[in-house]
DNA sequence: CTAACTGCAAACGTTTTGCAACTTT
DNA sequence: AAAGTTGCAAAACGTTTGCAGTTAG
Protein backbone atom coordinates (compact mmCIF):
# COMPACT_ATOMS: atom_id res chain seq x y z
CA UNK A 1 0.00 0.00 0.00
CA UNK A 2 0.87 3.32 -0.09
CA UNK A 3 2.73 4.87 2.71
CA UNK A 4 4.63 7.78 2.13
CA UNK A 5 2.81 10.97 3.73
CA UNK A 6 3.94 12.47 -0.12
CA UNK A 7 1.77 10.30 -1.18
CA UNK A 8 -0.67 9.79 0.91
CA UNK A 9 -1.23 13.17 0.44
CA UNK A 10 -1.41 13.22 -3.54
CA UNK A 11 -4.36 10.28 -2.88
CA UNK A 12 -6.06 13.05 -0.78
CA UNK A 13 -5.92 15.81 -3.09
CA UNK A 14 -7.07 13.68 -6.01
CA UNK A 15 -10.32 12.96 -3.93
CA UNK A 16 -10.39 16.87 -3.51
CA UNK A 17 -10.11 15.95 0.25
CA UNK A 18 -7.89 18.93 1.67
CA UNK A 19 -4.60 16.80 2.92
CA UNK A 20 -4.74 18.47 6.70
CA UNK A 21 -2.24 17.33 9.70
CA UNK A 22 -4.99 14.53 11.06
CA UNK A 23 -5.91 13.64 7.90
CA UNK A 24 -2.69 12.31 6.50
CA UNK A 25 -2.43 10.22 9.96
CA UNK A 26 -5.37 9.16 8.89
CA UNK A 27 -5.25 8.09 5.88
CA UNK A 28 -2.02 6.75 6.57
CA UNK A 29 -2.94 4.17 9.14
CA UNK A 30 -6.15 3.05 7.37
CA UNK A 31 -3.95 2.20 4.11
CA UNK A 32 -1.13 0.85 5.67
CA UNK A 33 -3.00 -2.55 5.98
CA UNK A 34 -6.42 -3.35 3.66
CA UNK A 35 -8.94 -4.48 6.43
CA UNK A 36 -12.56 -3.14 7.89
CA UNK A 37 -11.91 -0.45 10.55
CA UNK A 38 -14.55 1.02 12.76
CA UNK A 39 -14.32 4.02 13.98
CA UNK A 40 -13.07 3.19 17.17
CA UNK A 41 -10.59 1.43 15.51
CA UNK A 42 -9.29 3.89 14.33
CA UNK A 43 -9.29 6.19 16.71
CA UNK A 44 -7.58 3.16 18.79
CA UNK A 45 -4.77 2.98 15.82
CA UNK A 46 -4.25 6.75 15.19
CA UNK A 47 -3.91 7.35 19.29
CA UNK A 48 -1.47 4.56 19.94
CA UNK A 49 1.50 5.72 20.55
CA UNK A 50 -0.15 9.37 21.42
CA UNK A 51 -3.07 11.99 21.57
CA UNK A 52 -3.02 13.08 17.59
CA UNK A 53 -6.36 13.24 16.43
CA UNK A 54 -9.74 13.50 18.42
CA UNK A 55 -13.10 11.03 18.35
CA UNK A 56 -15.03 13.74 16.59
CA UNK A 57 -11.83 14.19 13.69
CA UNK A 58 -11.92 10.51 13.38
CA UNK A 59 -15.56 10.82 12.79
CA UNK A 60 -15.58 13.48 10.62
CA UNK A 61 -12.92 12.29 8.41
CA UNK A 62 -14.36 8.88 7.96
CA UNK A 63 -17.55 10.20 6.63
CA UNK A 64 -15.54 12.74 4.36
CA UNK A 65 -13.02 9.67 3.23
CA UNK A 66 -16.28 7.72 2.68
CA UNK A 67 -17.88 10.73 0.62
CA UNK A 68 -15.09 10.68 -1.79
CA UNK A 69 -14.70 7.37 -2.42
CA UNK A 70 -11.42 7.00 -0.22
CA UNK A 71 -13.01 4.20 1.56
CA UNK A 72 -15.95 2.63 1.21
CA UNK A 73 -18.51 2.10 3.99
CA UNK A 74 -19.58 -1.50 4.45
CA UNK A 75 -23.14 -1.55 6.77
CA UNK A 76 -23.56 -5.91 7.82
CA UNK A 77 -23.59 -5.50 11.46
CA UNK A 78 -26.17 -3.52 13.29
CA UNK A 79 -23.83 -2.55 15.89
CA UNK A 80 -20.51 -1.36 13.70
CA UNK A 81 -20.67 0.58 10.58
CA UNK A 82 -17.07 -0.22 8.88
CA UNK A 83 -14.91 1.36 6.89
CA UNK A 84 -13.17 -1.08 3.99
CA UNK A 85 -9.90 0.32 2.36
CA UNK A 86 -10.61 -2.03 -0.63
CA UNK A 87 -12.86 0.63 -3.14
CA UNK A 88 -12.85 -2.02 -5.74
CA UNK A 89 -15.84 -3.40 -6.75
CA UNK A 90 -16.37 -6.91 -3.92
CA UNK A 91 -18.66 -8.37 -2.01
CA UNK A 92 -18.49 -9.55 1.34
CA UNK A 93 -18.94 -12.51 4.22
CA UNK A 94 -19.73 -11.50 6.91
CA UNK A 95 -19.51 -13.95 10.11
CA UNK A 96 -22.60 -13.51 11.97
CA UNK A 97 -21.26 -14.98 15.12
CA UNK A 98 -17.85 -12.89 15.62
CA UNK A 99 -19.50 -9.35 13.22
CA UNK A 100 -15.84 -10.39 11.10
CA UNK A 101 -16.16 -9.10 7.62
CA UNK A 102 -14.03 -11.02 4.48
CA UNK A 103 -13.91 -9.48 1.30
CA UNK A 104 -14.92 -11.72 -1.84
CA UNK A 105 -13.71 -10.37 -4.86
CA UNK A 106 -15.99 -9.15 -7.32
CA UNK A 107 -14.82 -12.37 -10.24
CA UNK A 108 -16.57 -14.67 -7.42
CA UNK A 109 -19.86 -13.23 -7.62
CA UNK A 110 -21.82 -13.62 -10.74
CA UNK A 111 -25.32 -11.87 -10.53
CA UNK A 112 -26.74 -12.71 -14.10
CA UNK A 113 -29.95 -10.86 -13.60
CA UNK A 114 -31.32 -7.91 -11.99
CA UNK A 115 -34.28 -5.84 -11.85
CA UNK A 116 -35.38 -2.39 -13.29
CA UNK A 117 -33.97 0.32 -10.97
CA UNK A 118 -37.14 2.13 -9.79
CA UNK A 119 -38.07 4.94 -12.33
CA UNK A 120 -36.56 8.21 -11.34
CA UNK A 121 -34.08 6.12 -9.57
CA UNK A 122 -30.21 5.60 -10.48
CA UNK A 123 -28.24 2.73 -9.59
CA UNK A 124 -25.28 3.40 -6.78
CA UNK A 125 -23.94 -0.17 -6.54
CA UNK A 126 -24.68 -3.61 -5.67
CA UNK A 127 -23.59 -5.01 -2.31
CA UNK A 128 -23.67 -8.73 -2.09
CA UNK A 129 -23.72 -9.88 2.03
CA UNK A 130 -23.37 -13.73 2.70
CA UNK A 131 -23.67 -14.40 5.69
CA UNK A 132 -22.38 -17.19 7.46
CA UNK A 133 -21.58 -18.94 10.51
CA UNK A 134 -19.25 -21.64 12.12
CA UNK A 135 -20.94 -25.03 11.41
CA UNK A 136 -20.76 -27.05 14.95
CA UNK A 137 -21.71 -30.51 12.78
CA UNK A 138 -18.03 -29.85 10.55
CA UNK A 139 -15.65 -28.35 12.82
CA UNK A 140 -16.41 -30.53 16.18
CA UNK B 1 -51.74 -11.56 6.41
CA UNK B 2 -52.64 -13.34 9.63
CA UNK B 3 -54.59 -11.66 12.18
CA UNK B 4 -56.50 -13.63 14.84
CA UNK B 5 -54.94 -14.17 17.97
CA UNK B 6 -55.56 -17.47 17.90
CA UNK B 7 -53.19 -17.43 14.56
CA UNK B 8 -50.92 -15.20 15.61
CA UNK B 9 -50.52 -17.59 18.66
CA UNK B 10 -49.79 -20.64 16.77
CA UNK B 11 -47.12 -18.86 14.97
CA UNK B 12 -45.33 -18.10 17.74
CA UNK B 13 -45.49 -21.86 19.13
CA UNK B 14 -44.59 -22.56 15.92
CA UNK B 15 -40.96 -20.87 15.69
CA UNK B 16 -40.53 -21.51 19.54
CA UNK B 17 -41.45 -18.51 20.71
CA UNK B 18 -44.19 -18.07 23.93
CA UNK B 19 -46.97 -16.39 23.16
CA UNK B 20 -47.13 -13.95 26.00
CA UNK B 21 -49.98 -11.29 25.81
CA UNK B 22 -46.72 -8.47 24.40
CA UNK B 23 -45.86 -10.73 21.89
CA UNK B 24 -48.81 -11.72 20.87
CA UNK B 25 -49.32 -7.60 20.30
CA UNK B 26 -46.38 -6.86 18.55
CA UNK B 27 -46.57 -9.59 16.23
CA UNK B 28 -50.24 -9.00 15.30
CA UNK B 29 -49.00 -5.82 14.76
CA UNK B 30 -45.95 -6.19 12.19
CA UNK B 31 -47.92 -9.25 9.97
CA UNK B 32 -50.68 -6.96 9.80
CA UNK B 33 -49.12 -4.94 7.08
CA UNK B 34 -46.04 -6.25 5.13
CA UNK B 35 -43.35 -3.39 5.61
CA UNK B 36 -39.81 -2.92 7.33
CA UNK B 37 -40.20 -1.52 10.70
CA UNK B 38 -37.56 -0.42 12.83
CA UNK B 39 -38.04 -0.61 16.64
CA UNK B 40 -39.13 2.76 17.39
CA UNK B 41 -41.79 2.30 14.51
CA UNK B 42 -42.98 -1.01 16.18
CA UNK B 43 -42.68 0.66 19.32
CA UNK B 44 -45.24 3.43 18.60
CA UNK B 45 -47.81 1.49 16.46
CA UNK B 46 -48.21 -0.93 19.15
CA UNK B 47 -49.19 1.99 21.80
CA UNK B 48 -50.74 4.00 19.27
CA UNK B 49 -53.97 3.61 21.16
CA UNK B 50 -52.99 3.16 24.89
CA UNK B 51 -49.71 2.47 26.37
CA UNK B 52 -49.30 -1.42 26.18
CA UNK B 53 -45.67 -2.65 25.10
CA UNK B 54 -42.19 -0.95 27.20
CA UNK B 55 -39.91 -0.26 24.79
CA UNK B 56 -37.17 -2.77 26.23
CA UNK B 57 -39.82 -5.10 25.51
CA UNK B 58 -39.83 -4.20 22.02
CA UNK B 59 -36.46 -4.34 21.57
CA UNK B 60 -35.91 -7.72 23.23
CA UNK B 61 -38.88 -8.72 21.07
CA UNK B 62 -37.72 -8.03 17.56
CA UNK B 63 -34.26 -9.39 18.75
CA UNK B 64 -36.32 -13.03 20.04
CA UNK B 65 -38.30 -12.65 16.42
CA UNK B 66 -35.47 -12.21 14.35
CA UNK B 67 -33.72 -15.39 16.08
CA UNK B 68 -36.15 -17.48 15.56
CA UNK B 69 -36.58 -16.53 12.11
CA UNK B 70 -40.46 -14.82 12.61
CA UNK B 71 -39.02 -11.76 10.74
CA UNK B 72 -35.91 -10.54 9.21
CA UNK B 73 -33.30 -8.41 10.09
CA UNK B 74 -32.53 -6.04 7.47
CA UNK B 75 -29.42 -3.68 7.52
CA UNK B 76 -28.94 -1.15 4.92
CA UNK B 77 -28.70 2.13 6.79
CA UNK B 78 -26.34 2.54 9.52
CA UNK B 79 -28.25 4.56 11.65
CA UNK B 80 -31.52 1.96 11.87
CA UNK B 81 -31.90 -1.79 12.08
CA UNK B 82 -34.71 -2.63 9.98
CA UNK B 83 -37.19 -5.71 10.60
CA UNK B 84 -38.52 -6.97 7.23
CA UNK B 85 -42.16 -9.25 8.18
CA UNK B 86 -41.27 -10.91 4.58
CA UNK B 87 -39.10 -14.06 5.92
CA UNK B 88 -39.47 -15.44 1.80
CA UNK B 89 -35.76 -15.32 -0.36
CA UNK B 90 -35.78 -11.89 -1.61
CA UNK B 91 -33.67 -8.84 -2.00
CA UNK B 92 -33.59 -4.89 -1.56
CA UNK B 93 -33.53 -1.31 -3.01
CA UNK B 94 -32.10 0.62 -0.64
CA UNK B 95 -32.69 4.50 -1.79
CA UNK B 96 -29.05 5.83 0.13
CA UNK B 97 -31.21 9.42 -0.37
CA UNK B 98 -34.08 8.97 1.78
CA UNK B 99 -33.32 5.93 3.64
CA UNK B 100 -35.90 3.74 2.11
CA UNK B 101 -36.10 0.17 1.55
CA UNK B 102 -37.72 -1.44 -1.15
CA UNK B 103 -38.34 -5.39 -1.33
CA UNK B 104 -37.18 -7.23 -4.32
CA UNK B 105 -39.20 -10.58 -5.12
CA UNK B 106 -36.17 -13.23 -4.88
CA UNK B 107 -36.92 -14.53 -8.37
CA UNK B 108 -35.62 -10.97 -9.69
CA UNK B 109 -32.37 -11.58 -8.43
CA UNK B 110 -30.33 -14.37 -10.31
CA UNK B 111 -26.56 -15.18 -8.65
CA UNK B 112 -24.70 -17.66 -11.37
CA UNK B 113 -21.59 -17.89 -9.19
CA UNK B 114 -20.85 -17.42 -5.64
CA UNK B 115 -17.29 -18.71 -3.34
CA UNK B 116 -16.59 -21.86 -2.07
CA UNK B 117 -17.82 -20.54 1.99
CA UNK B 118 -14.70 -20.61 4.54
CA UNK B 119 -13.88 -23.83 5.69
CA UNK B 120 -15.71 -24.48 8.83
CA UNK B 121 -18.59 -22.16 7.92
CA UNK B 122 -21.62 -22.88 7.08
CA UNK B 123 -24.11 -20.63 4.51
CA UNK B 124 -26.72 -18.71 6.76
CA UNK B 125 -28.24 -16.64 3.49
CA UNK B 126 -27.54 -13.96 0.62
CA UNK B 127 -28.56 -10.59 1.26
CA UNK B 128 -28.02 -8.59 -2.18
CA UNK B 129 -28.72 -4.92 -1.54
CA UNK B 130 -28.84 -2.60 -4.81
CA UNK B 131 -28.08 1.15 -3.53
CA UNK B 132 -29.81 3.43 -5.63
CA UNK B 133 -30.55 7.45 -5.57
CA UNK B 134 -33.42 9.72 -7.10
CA UNK B 135 -31.42 10.71 -10.42
CA UNK B 136 -31.19 14.29 -11.10
CA UNK B 137 -31.18 14.17 -15.03
CA UNK B 138 -33.50 11.73 -15.21
CA UNK B 139 -36.23 13.43 -12.85
CA UNK B 140 -36.09 17.16 -13.45
C1' DC C 1 -6.93 37.44 5.98
C1' DT C 2 -10.36 34.17 5.25
C1' DA C 3 -12.14 29.85 4.98
C1' DA C 4 -11.62 25.45 6.49
C1' DC C 5 -10.64 22.39 10.06
C1' DT C 6 -9.94 20.58 14.87
C1' DG C 7 -10.68 19.54 19.79
C1' DC C 8 -13.38 19.37 23.64
C1' DA C 9 -17.21 18.31 26.20
C1' DA C 10 -21.85 18.14 26.17
C1' DA C 11 -25.89 16.40 23.77
C1' DC C 12 -28.19 12.91 21.20
C1' DG C 13 -30.77 8.74 19.91
C1' DT C 14 -30.72 3.94 20.02
C1' DT C 15 -30.06 -0.19 22.44
C1' DT C 16 -28.98 -2.80 26.75
C1' DT C 17 -29.11 -3.83 31.59
C1' DG C 18 -30.39 -4.77 36.59
C1' DC C 19 -33.79 -5.92 39.26
C1' DA C 20 -38.31 -6.28 41.43
C1' DA C 21 -42.95 -7.42 40.11
C1' DC C 22 -45.72 -10.16 37.47
C1' DT C 23 -47.34 -13.96 34.16
C1' DT C 24 -47.34 -18.34 32.33
C1' DT C 25 -46.91 -23.30 32.71
C1' DA D 1 -43.86 -23.34 42.74
C1' DA D 2 -40.55 -22.65 39.13
C1' DA D 3 -39.35 -20.67 35.01
C1' DG D 4 -39.79 -17.21 32.02
C1' DT D 5 -41.23 -12.49 30.95
C1' DT D 6 -42.11 -7.59 31.70
C1' DG D 7 -41.56 -2.63 32.99
C1' DC D 8 -39.00 0.96 34.63
C1' DA D 9 -35.28 3.92 34.96
C1' DA D 10 -30.60 4.16 34.53
C1' DA D 11 -26.59 3.11 32.00
C1' DA D 12 -24.02 2.24 27.97
C1' DC D 13 -22.88 2.83 23.44
C1' DG D 14 -21.74 4.95 19.07
C1' DT D 15 -22.28 9.17 16.86
C1' DT D 16 -23.17 14.23 16.28
C1' DT D 17 -23.04 19.01 17.54
C1' DG D 18 -21.77 23.85 19.11
C1' DC D 19 -18.37 26.68 19.54
C1' DA D 20 -13.85 28.67 20.60
C1' DG D 21 -9.33 28.16 19.06
C1' DT D 22 -6.12 26.64 15.36
C1' DT D 23 -4.37 25.75 10.88
C1' DA D 24 -4.15 25.92 5.88
C1' DG D 25 -4.22 28.44 1.52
Amino acid sequence: MLSSPEEIREQLSAHGIQPTTQRVIIAQAMLERCAHYSAEDVFVLVNRESPRVSKATVYNTLGLFAERGLVREVIANPDRVFYDTNTTAHHHFFNTTTGQLIDIPAESVKISSLPAVPSGMKMEGVDVIVRVRPDPSRNP
